[in-house]
DNA sequence: GCCGTTTTCGGCCCGACTGTTTTCAGTCG
């Protein structure tokens, strides 16, 4: 739903610049970010909550939450039909062209009658467009790689795949001289679930950086290449944006090439109203640079405290920190412990041993194995979990590290558990899961969710709407009722932190939040690599508002044995 | 069309790169 109102008003922004409507290209260009990113799905925010919360969403105002009103009850929006009439069909389809605009599309269709990108290619490829008026030789080539290019633009990259690829040419960059920093930005400092492309900024005194750049060897193609940025296409087809600043601009620069870009227009126009200028160059007043240094600088020269970036999206951050009213983030270190890992007794790779070893290496006080319990293949039954604890037990006596007895136990059509009571009573750690039937009603769904928390052993609601980034959607639930009882039975919601799970994401984590619940951050390690894994749920917390009180597992082994109950 | 520590009317982010270009539009970050 969301997908397709953010395209309905892109579409509608395209034809109104079209007509060379003024501000309202770029109002709904903003209001259709809003809703794009926005990770609650909006129809679910009329129905529970009505057409006023929808102009909560920064952007929306009535106008625009009329139209969203009227899509959700008609499946239609009037407007954009009746602007659709009113300009030639495949007009709006040719400004998708990289390169061609709201102009240079009416032209080619007043001048040459084209009208979609299948005749644009042909023109092109025909040399029909140089020698109209501003198109040359040129022109052609780039419509004719910027229709290809289209074609072929893959998805986002997940933020756990993206990450390894940045640190490596960062590091790459760092070997060269003259370079004094190099940091990611964009969403992916941000820590978004998804990264469009990856952004670096290096900070040298010469621009020289530029060419060593364009020159690596992961090199495909360079987009552009200035004395300041450059973009390249790398030969895994990952777009590179490579920015170089001087060091008096390292703060104002990195806070620019952070974003994301409604949270720096936003902070643009605050200075502006303070009769001040802000810009990756610095915060100005005339022509002196007041801030810029550092990030913190330029934040609190703007009157408010500094924000961090898994923050910086735009949704209410800005007025907390100006009212200096912002959380405490859970920090990457703050974790004690990982509450969900598997072992090959079950369907990971590596043992008890080496994961209680791995664990202690990264400083863990406390490490809970949850494999998979239950009846069927790569599950462990009653019999077999009493054989683990067994031999945790043994492995306990030679470790420094605190290993939990735990289980990961799948959920039923009927909200059973995979698992006897009997058994789970056992236990230290209880984690109930979904991992079939994904496709039940709302009210099933919810209905079989309830009955599961009501289990009196369970601790963990793990990954609790099973969705996989780009590949499931979240199962359907009552979320708010699912909250309201696992704060009411003292269960902590997951936060998984699998790369394509994620789950719950930020945004559901901030929700949840506000009701009060509290979390479990988990990396449901199947290998002592995925470990590792552990800063992505981090980064989600993070951006979800969450502290360290929040969760369980940044706190020390007694208060959590003692949260645990056991 | 949206929005409010100067505003409910009158503003709306700012700069780099390309090439359509020699003073600027288009696009992108
Ligand atoms: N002030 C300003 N900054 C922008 C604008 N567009 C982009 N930026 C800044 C903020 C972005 O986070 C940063 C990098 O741009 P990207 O296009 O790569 O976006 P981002 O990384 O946020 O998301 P992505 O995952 O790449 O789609 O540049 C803009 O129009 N104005
Ligand atoms: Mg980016
Ligand atoms: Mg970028
Ligand atoms: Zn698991």
């Amino acid at each position: 739903m969301n997908k397709k109102l953010a395209e309905i008003f892109y579409e509608i922004a395209d034809i109104l610049e079209i007509k060379k409507v003024q501000w309202k290209p770029a109002a709904y260009r903003k209001a259709a970010r809003s809703i794009e990113n926005l990770g609650e799905d909006v129809k679910e925010i009329y129905e529970t909550k009505g057409e006023k919360d929808l102009e909560e969403i920064p952007g929306v105002g009535e106008a625009i939450a009329k139209k969203i009103v009227e899509y959700i009850e008609t499946g239609r929006v009037k407007h954009l039909e009746e602007l659709k009439k009113t300009i030639p069909k495949g007009v709006v389809e040719m400004m998708a062209v990289p390169g061609i605009g709201a102009k240079r599309a009416m032209k080619l269709y007043n001048e040459l009658g084209i009208s979609s990108v299948k005749e644009l290619e042909e023109a092109a490829k025909n040399h029909k467009i140089a020698g109209l008026e501003s198109f040359k030789e040129k022109s052609e080539e780039n419509i004719i790689e910027g229709i290809e290019f289209m074609k072929k633009r893959g998805k986002r990259i997940l933020l756990g795949m993206a990450l390894p690829i940045a640190r490596k040419i960062i590091s790459e960059l760092k070997k060269r001289e003259g370079v004094k920093e190099a940091i990611a930005g964009g969403s992916l400092r941000r820590m978004e679930e998804t990264i469009g492309d990856i952004d670096i900024l290096v900070v040298a005194s010469d621009y020289g950086v530029v060419n060593f750049f364009t020159k690596m060897p992961i090199v495909k193609k360079v987009l552009a290449k200035g004395d300041t940025k450059s973009s390249v296409i790398t030969k895994d087809d990952i777009q590179i944006d490579l920015r170089i600043v001087k060091p008096e601009a390292f703060g104002s620069a990195l806070q620019y090439f952070t974003g994301n870009k409604d949270h720096n227009i936003k902070l643009r126009d605050i200075a502006i109203k303070k009769n001040m200028k802000l810009s990756e160059y610095g915060l100005f007043k005339g022509s002196r640079q007041i801030a810029g240094k550092t990030e913190e600088e330029v934040y609190n020269r703007l009157g408010m405290e500094y924000i961090e970036p898994e923050l910086r999206t735009e949704t209410g951050e800005i007025e907390a920190a100006l009212k200096k009213k912002l959380p405490k983030l859970i920090g990457y270190e703050a974790i004690k412990g990982d509450l969900h890992t598997h072992t090959k007794l079950s369907d990971g790779k590596n043992s008890i041993d080496e994961m209680a070893a791995a664990a202690e290496k990264k400083g863990y006080k406390y490490l809970a194995i949850t494999d998979h319990g239950g009846k069927t293949i790569q599950h462990l039954n009653e019999r077999q979990l009493e054989q683990e604890i067994k031999e945790i037990e043994k492995i306990s006596e030679k470790q420094d590290i605190e290993i939990l007895k735990g289980v990961e136990v799948d959920i039923g059509a009927d909200g059973s558990l995979s698992i006897k009571d009997s058994a789970l009573e056992k236990m230290d750690v209880v984690i109930a899961s979904v991992h079939s039937g994904f496709k039940f009603p709302e009210t099933k769904q919810t209905g079989r969710l309830l009955k599961a928390l009501d289990n009196k052993y369970v601790n963990i609601l793990g990954h609790p709407t099973a969705r996989l980034i780009q590949e499931r959607e979240p199962i359907k639930l009552d979320l708010e009722k699912i909250y309201e009882k696992a704060k009411e039975r003292g269960i902590a919601l997951e936060i998984n932190s699998s790369l394509d799970r994620l789950d719950l994401n930020s945004s559901k984590a901030r929700e949840a939040l506000e009701i009060g619940c509290k979390f479990a951050i988990g990396t449901d390690a199947h290998t002592i690599e995925q470990l590792n894994h552990m800063g992505l749920g981090v980064g989600t917390a993070r951006r979800g508002w969450l502290r360290k009180e929040d969760i369980i597992n940044a706190q020390s082994l007694n208060k959590l044995k003692k949260w645990l109950g056991r």
